[in-house]
DNA sequence: GTCTATAAATGGATAGAC
DNA sequence: GTCTATCCATTTATAGAC
């Protein structure tokens, strides 16, 4: 195994797990064949497997990467003081973590886990907690006015992130025009469809 | 081929159609093991065969329900005279159709949709039509001020029917507070995250 | 580390008896 | 129409030469 063996060996794994990403996303997990992903990273697909240890390694890996991505925009959100400042910088973070090039295929592959596996079982366990911290921000939005409060806080996060997480499925984040999808999605979440003027979110 | 002796072969199917759909929801349809759908049907695998071509089939069979479903939808909502009120009827009835027990593994195989075949690809072709139909909906009322305006309705379509199409991943139909969740999705569609209390669309 | 060749396993589909 | 047994294509993964 050349985990270790100088530093190229962890580019070698980093190259075949973008490939992989990249395919996973334009077939699904289950439909995706590692002797694409071989070809796309430039290799045979038996040397593919001298820098990782298969299909399942790759999916493990790219969860890995996704749910990182989410902890960093939770902690970002926690950092904000007000209540509705945190909700709203969280939405802007995930948004954005949902449209970036670098990242969309690893958050794609998170958002079509069905639990078919215990590792994708464990990624949804994952996923189920930011849910939860999601609605823990959103309840103390509405103890102080500053979201709706005609509905649990539980509903809404799910509502919020479902939202979100529909971007990837047509957003192409190299097209331009990304930067105006993305306030247009924020803009959506805190409003909906109806007339806007509405004053957003505030502490 | 049984089609056509009397009525009982066309159950069969039917039966073996929504064990599949169930399958197909569960796991998804690349994971989703042909086994498992005969099993859940009552039947041996090779019986199976004797109602089903085969995993295609079941593939097209569902994906023409859930588009057949969403034709119903959209035929109510043109009969809707203000731009508003059919806006309103159509999101009323999509969310309807995607939280409904036996409609929901069915639009669900549809969102899954990838473009891995050609089944798959006319699929994705006749949703694309309705996206654009929709958003033209939303461009009338946008003109008579019933929806914002700082959009375009193609982007305000996909994110309409995004923050819906993600329902199927939570919504369990036959839990108790299905009713409750539906009101909360379209009041969310139509309002978003912020502060409630503002006049829904009209005319 | 890369390749060709091949093993091993999976799973969709079929044969043919009852 | 249903079953057991089997076929066979596909695809993941490995062996072993260079």
């Amino acid at each position: 195994m050349p985990e270790t063996t100088g530093g190229r060996a962890v580019n070698d794994l980093e190259s075949v797990l973008l490939a992989a990403a990249d395919e996973f996303l334009e077939r699904g997990y289950d439909a995706a064949r590692i002797g694409h992903v071989a070809t796309a990273a430039g290799l045979s697909k038996s040397s593919l497997y001298h820098h990782v240890e298969g299909k399942e390694q790759l999916l493990q890996l790219g969860l890995e990467r996704a749910l990182a991505g989410l902890d960093e925009c939770f902690a970002a959100a926690r950092d904000e003081a007000e209540p509705g400042a945190a909700v709203r910088r969280l939405i802007e973070l995930v948004v954005e973590d949902m449209t970036d090039r670098a990242r969309l295929p690893f958050v794609a592959l998170l958002i079509g886990v069905r639990g078919n596996s215990d590792i994708e079982r464990s990624a949804l366990e994952r996923r189920r907690r930011f849910d939860l911290e999601f609605a823990q921000m959103l309840e103390r939005a509405q103890s102080v006015g500053a979201v709706r409060s005609d509905m649990t806080p539980l509903v809404l996060a799910r509502l919020c992130f479902g939202t979100i997480n529909a971007l990837h499925a047509w957003v192409r984040p190299d097209r331009h025009g990304v930067d105006q999808i993305r306030a247009d999605a924020v803009r959506f979440v805190l409003a909906g469809l109806g007339h806007d003027s509405r004053p957003e979110p505030t502490g």
